[in-house]
Order: structure tokens, then C-alpha cells, then sequence
DNA sequence: CTCAAACTATGATTATTGTCATGTATATAA
DNA sequence: TTATATACATGACAATAATCATAGTTTGAG
């Protein structure tokens, strides 16, 4: 334990996850020392839409989604968080306002890592930053590819997908379904469509037995025809 | 001239719109010995989906476009670049291969800065990197926004909303035409739809004196009703 | 445990957009 | 200039998904 009472960044498992992978021991320590770890409840939300952001949140635990509103006030959302993920950095590096509004989908642990200790990293660590720059343009990459499948996929494809992409993302329950919880609703707010026609497919997925449901739970059960009825080849 | 008989970079102009517009003299005289200058033909490509880039283009004259095929391969296009642009710099740095094809709209004049250069100047030059990292986060910002358009609003709404930003990335003629020249199927494959559709909306924005055309050049008449059109609230 | 609220489900209808067909205009090359 | 390809335009029709209506089901607060 550090001074301030709470776990040192060193002995973090989460941390070798994460773009404090490599930094010093040195740099380390600092973090450690200005930090402050924070717990989030599901459905609290991390940052909002517009305003600017002082830190940055690392992710220890938990699972989140990154939204905005859209025409008349409809969520969108963009991207999924997990563990090892850093949130917020953009609107920090970008001198501009929090674009999404971050949200806890279960319980998270977080820490809060304030703006000039970050910014001062940038400037000395050159690892750091490179890995920052990483995990961004790895991210444009990935803003492409959903751009291309919104323009171009019916709502059908997409839902196969995004599936899918869940899965891969969040992984499995001991039991097989799909480690994260999200509303039809929400469900219809990744994929661009109305919750009716998010239900009506996920219901023709589950007769041609490409998935079953448990609660709110889904389990994929035919990986390969999912992937087929959503286009994805370098699935 | 330096020694490889091309203009050198602290004399040019297009610098100071780009992120090398405070690197120090000394790492401008390095870019400067080691960069080529290359000029491109409209349609031509400066970077192949899915080969790995080994360097940068900064873009010093010209209109550029970011498409990726999409499922049959279809072109989607994801943004635009032009003069203090660089292009490439998300493949070699999150070490992936190119995720867009870059085409040239108009002829391009631009400099090819080797891999090794910008590497170097990441690991040197926070300043330069702090640049990179703000511009990797304002695009990423700008693609949340295109995600959030796509997945909400209508073809008619995207169609117009498209028109003002071309106007405003690309600016007018003396004539007061977008100063940037796409077939209707480009448009198209930016506003994600059938080149018919565009065709159609098109016709009936100018039958609403919203727009007129003279060829292929657009010529926005009225943009708060273009603006109402598209939802665009911001503009 | 019970009830209300929230969520899921499904049918009917309508709106939007895609596709196919066909014709015209414009640009380009021989 | 003429031929030929390419781009633009419009109509008819089909497919897709949104909206509205209604009902069943699950969940969680008290």
C-alpha cells in the first residue's frame, strides 16, 4: 500500500493489460501516488457527453459502453470498454469536450488518474505515449470497419455481427453464453435499428438454432452460419 | 535546396497547417534530407488496403479520399484528406496493415517521410507526438459522429448533412461551388446508399432551390434549410 | 410474495430505400 | 467528328425496416 491507502499500481495484475504495461517504476510510482481508485455501480456513469475531462479512467474491472446521443435524443452506441482499457484520454489529448457518455453495464473498479500527470507522461515517456497512439489509431481502424458495416449491411448482417463481436469481446460464461448483458434495446443501439426488429431477428436466430436465450442472456450456438448471415469473412 | 534537391521542409508553407508545424529546425532538417517529394495523378492510389505502409505522405497540395471495401465489394468512403494532411500514420503506428485505400480526388503533391523518421521523432519529440496523438483523437471523435449518423439518421438527412460538410472541409470556388468534385456514385458511397437515391434526392434538393448544380459541381443556395434538412444542430 | 414497471414478443401497416429497366446527356478516344 | 463509354436521370416495383398497437413475461421494490 501507498500512502494514500490504496493499492499500488505495481502489484496491479490489470495494469500489464493496459498502456501502463512498460512504463518505468519510477513513473509507476508516481501514478500510484496521485491516483484515487473508484467504484462504479451498474448503470452509473463514468463521464458525460460535453464536458471536459480531468483524468483519465483505467479500468481494473467491470464492463462499460460508450455511447452518444443522436437525432432526437437516441443513444448510439460506438464501443465496449473492459478491463485494461483507459477512458477518457481522448477528449484529454484532443482538447476537446468528452464526445460519448461512459457507463458502467455491470459493477467497475476504476482509477482515476488526473489530466497533468498524464500529460506530463506524453512529454518524458516515450513508450507510453507510443503505446497511446497505438491503442488510438487502433481504435480508428476499428471506427472504420463499423462505419463500413453500418453503410452498408442490412440491419440483419449487423446483428449477426455485432453478436459475434460481442462474443469475441466479452468472452463466455462458464455455461456458454455471452459474458455481458445488454438489453434488446441496447442491443438495437449497437446494431443502428428498432428494438421490435432486433427482437424479431434475434427470434428467427433462435429458430434456425444459431442461438438460444436464457433471461437475457444469448449463447451462439453455430458460430459459422452466424457469421455467414452477417457477411463476416475474417471472422 | 538541400542536398537531394528537393524544396526544403522549413520553407514550406503547408507545414504550419500540419502536426510538424513546431518540430524543431534540427529534426526538420532531418525529415527534410530523407523525404521525398512525389507527385500523384487524380485517381491515382497512395496507399492499398491491407499492405503495411513503410512511411508516411504528408500532403502538401491536392483532395484526397479514405475508402474501405465493404461486403461485395462495395467502396465506402470514410473521410477526406487535403493539404497538411499525412496519411498513413495509423497503420504504422498501431503496426497494422493500411485499413483504407487512399485515392487521389484531384492531383496531389505530397512528401513520403520513411517509417524509421517518424518512429524516431515519437520516441524524441513529445511535442510532435503530442501532435499525432491529438490528431488520432480528433478523427476518432469525428468517427463516433459518423458512426452515430449512419446508425440514426435517414439517406435524405445524411445526403444533405454530407453537402455542408463538404463545404466546409473543402470550401467554395469563386463561383461559390464546393470546391471538391465527386460523381453521384461517390456520394454515394460516402452517405452509405444506391447511387440512384442520390441522384434522386439531388433532384429534389435543387427543385427545392436547397441546391444547383453546373456539371458535377454542386452549389449550395440555401444551408439553413440544408442544415434543417440533415438534423445537423451544430453547424 | 405480490404488484407495478420494465422488458420482450408479435401482428398489421406504412415509409423508406434498393433494384432493375430504360433513356438521355456528357465526356473521351479514335 | 463520330463512335463509345461513362455518368446522370427517372419510372416501376420489390425488399427492408420503422412505427403503431397490443399482449405476454420477467424483474425488482416494498
Amino acid at each position: 500500500m501507498n500512502k494514500n491507502q490504496q493499492p499500488a499500481c505495481h502489484n496491479c495484475e490489470t495494469r500489464h493489460l493496459s498502456v501502463f504495461a512498460n512504463v518505468s517504476s519510477d513513473t509507476l510510482d508516481k501514478i500510484s501516488e496521485s491516483k484515487r481508485c473508484l467504484h462504479f455501480k451498474k448503470g452509473q456513469e463514468l463521464l458525460h457527453e460535453g464536458i471536459s475531462a480531468n483524468g483519465i479512467y483505467c479500468i481494473h474491472t467491470g464492463k462499460l459502453k460508450f455511447s452518444r446521443l443522436g437525432t432526437e435524443g437516441k443513444e448510439q452506441i460506438i464501443r465496449f470498454g473492459k478491463a485494461g482499457d483507459i477512458v477518457g484520454y481522448r477528449s484529454i489529448l484532443s482538447q476537446e469536450p468528452v464526445s460519448a457518455n461512459i457507463v458502467a453495464l455491470t459493477d467497475v473498479d476504476a482509477c482515476y488518474i488526473p489530466k497533468d500527470i498524464i500529460l506530463n507522461l506524453i512529454t518524458k515517456d516515450g513508450d507510453f505515449t507510443k503505446s497511446l497512439l497505438t491503442t488510438a489509431c487502433h481504435e480508428l481502424g476499428e471506427a472504420g470497419k463499423i462505419i463500413t458495416n453500418l453503410a452498408q449491411k442490412t440491419v440483419r448482417e449487423r446483428l449477426a455481427e455485432v453478436l459475434l463481436i460481442l462474443e469475441s469481446t466479452f468472452g463466455v460464461t462458464e455455461e456458454g453464453y455471452i459474458d455481458v448483458t445488454l438489453k434488446r434495446e441496447e442491443l438495437a443501439n449497437v446494431v443502428g435499428t428498432a428494438t421490435e426488429t432486433v427482437i424479431r431477428f434475434l427470434s428467427e436466430f433462435k429458430s434456425d438454432k444459431y442461438v438460444e436465450f436464457k433471461g437475457s442472456k444469448i449463447k451462439i450456438l453455430n458460430r459459422t452460419k452466424l457469421a455467414d448471415t452477417g457477411s463476416v469473412y475474417d471472422y
